[in-house]
DNA sequence: CTGAATTGACTTGCCAGTAAGTTACCATAT
DNA sequence: ATATGGTAACTTACTGGCAAGTCAATTCAG
């Protein structure tokens, strides 16, 4: 039995596809959609390509999976937080908090909905970007709304535009807790209220009218 | 004269240059360094894709650039309002106000210093992105240390993070220009100003301790 | 008539996707 | 218990296309 390559190894479907989705939500997250080479995540699997292609079907049939398998996760823990009553910044902070919380074990999942090289003219990635993307800035957008309201602005221009700032702030400061790997969900949770108190103090706003 | 496709059209060097960073700016701003072909870029100035490499050498050439040529423009202006003397969130506010005045014109070439697509293993592009994204950041660290140690925090590290939100804030707000072209960028900055005031509005803050 | 501007037509290499085959697990029949 | 056949897991070795980078030739300006 001259130590045989090929035939199966005994491993299922399901199990293989969840260790395929996790090692590509890795890679894709940390190269981009469009950098990244299947034969990467293979090899990162202990498999060979064309495996992925028989589970997964195409390269955008992967990313989609990896959309779905962290966008529900992500999103579910968001509407979660929504439905507690809480308003304005405090609102912010919860949300903040959890989103913390769902990626201390894996934050590179949250760079695969802003990956701007991933192609979206493709059927499946479309849909999957429109579910959770939308669900997670349809959540934002009403929070975002009634903080603006209870500032009394009710543009929707101005909305829209906080919208845009407060998803880029969570994105930055996601961002910022993969270069420092050693914090805690807990910790970068209060360091986020810090910054945001920070505001408060005196001799800082002094904004020109 | 069978219509001769090649010799020269007698557009001098300096100026074709300028044409085609002007184009590859755009071009690298709208799809990102990783997907852009440079058949792309030469067509949209009019030229084939030898021209480029005549002149650039290599994508990445014409990429570093593109990196100089523009860098150039948006440090050199922050460097000047750095040198008012404005504290806190009024000198958050000029600087954004002085961001989208240069943008105006261009507001993709912002993009170019995070695209995450580009190629730092390259000498240029590191080059360049150490002088001038380094130089601006250095300048928004400098604004936030200030801005921290005002509200009587001087943690390295919240500093850090709160110099990467105030650097991804700068970057929602120009694409969220991106996407709403007829705004010029007095109602940008007169917008910015709005967003801020909002987190002063009774009833918004509430802070957990 | 020299040199700079310019291009068509190549080569090269990478990567998505495919074809065709190999091995092991597992159910059922004897 | 043990043979046996079907199917699911798996791989090597290919094809095809696109885009980076090159070469040799061509034409116009001064």
């Amino acid at each position: 039995m001259a130590s045989s390559r090929t035939g199966t190894k005994g491993v299922a479907r399901a199990d293989r596809e969840a260790q395929i989705v996790d090692a590509a939500t890795e890679v894709f997250g940390t190269d981009g959609y469009a950098t990244t080479s299947l034969e990467t995540i293979a090899e990162q699997v202990g498999v060979s390509k064309p495996m992925i292609y028989h589970y997964f079907g195409s390269k955008t049939g992967l990313f989609t999976a990896c959309l779905h398998h962290n966008g529900a996760i992500i999103a579910d823990e968001i509407e979660r937080i929504a439905r507690e009553d809480a308003t304005g910044l405090e609102r912010g902070m919860r949300t903040l908090a959890g989103i913390f919380g769902i990626l201390e074990e894996q934050p590179l999942m949250w760079r695969l909905f802003f990956d701007t090289t991933a192609p979206v003219d493709d059927e499946g990635i479309e849909a999957a970007l429109a579910t959770y993307t939308d669900r997670i800035t349809g959540l934002a957008q009403e929070g975002v709304a009634e903080l603006m309201h209870l500032a009394g602005n009710d543009d929707p221009l101005d909305v829209s535009a906080m919208v845009a700032v407060w998803m880029s702030l969570v994105d930055s400061l996601v961002n910022w807790w993969l270069e420092h790997p050693d914090e805690s969900a807990h910790a970068m949770t209060e360091r986020s209220a810090r910054l945001i108190l920070a505001l408060y103090a005196p001799g800082v706003a002094q904004v020109p009218a």
